[in-house]
DNA sequence: CATGATATGATATATTATATCATAAATTAT
DNA sequence: ATAATTTATGATATAATATATCATATCATG
């Protein structure tokens, strides 16, 4: 017995496809990018293949977005913190032991047993604030 | 001119029922109840009043469950943390000002402007703990 | 090569969310 | 008051996101 992950074609070619671009893509988005590869894909694959790569931390799932995106920084397995631009869609990812440690204080206290941090921060970056107020 | 809100019954209703509960619930869940007042509602509808009152802080919605609560905290407009159990679904509110302050250190170094925080924190509560820990 | 475990393919369907347009109601100006 | 404007509602359709299920194929091990 004992677990044993097969190394699949599919999990590569989603994770390429999400390395490819600075863009969240939804799963159907990366759904389209693999129909390249075989037309008949089909949602689940590429669910099963986002979930597992999610699992990982080799990706990151954006929950207010529905999306994904490759992970940026060396920290696989460390919960990441995003920015993403309404405007132009752009999404950063932070380090930020701070903000971690000051939620750990929270369920600390309260006993809670967290298994995932969802860190996201919605609204404009640099560029599309300068280009609005002129 | 000028701006003016109609304060209609369909908001009124959505905020009944999502406080009459302390699990998040779906729109379509929040749709279901809105039938016992009108069989015929339609989710743009109910979609429309979610939005309402997110947008006024009454009620604020779980990005990683699609979902809504009603605010318990006094704190309408300032942004919640919320620990949501995986096991038993009982989500608590959070006033976390510590989270906040070290989430600004980020933005403000990175002069991205917020206009939304999702914090959300998923595992276990206690008592779920407790129950499968003998 | 038999067995058990995991991944894939394929189909169907469930769930969540929005676009659109016609109508109704409230607000403001006349 | 009532016309003009604005906003909300109703209604229909459809888009976008996600999962359940089951048969088959592949891998790992004994």
């Amino acid at each position: 017995m004992g677990s044993y992950k097969r190394i699949t074609d599919w999990h590569t070619k989603v994770l390429t496809v999400l390395r490819g671009t600075d863009e969240p893509l939804s799963a159907y988005d990366v759904l389209g990018e693999l129909r390249q590869f075989n037309p008949k894909i089909a949602p689940p694959t590429v669910y099963r293949a986002l979930a597992a790569l999610t699992e990982s931390g080799q990706i990151h799932r954006l929950e207010s977005l529905n999306s994904y995106i490759a992970c940026r920084c060396d920290h696989h397995q460390q919960a990441p913190v995003f920015s993403v631009c309404d405007d132009c869609g752009s999404v950063e990812e932070y380090l930020a032991p701070q903000v971690l440690n000051a939620l750990s204080e929270i369920t600390h206290q309260s006993g809670f047993t967290v298994t995932r941090q969802v860190i996201e921060l919605r609204g404009r970056c640099t560029s599309c604030l300068e280009g609005s107020v002129q």
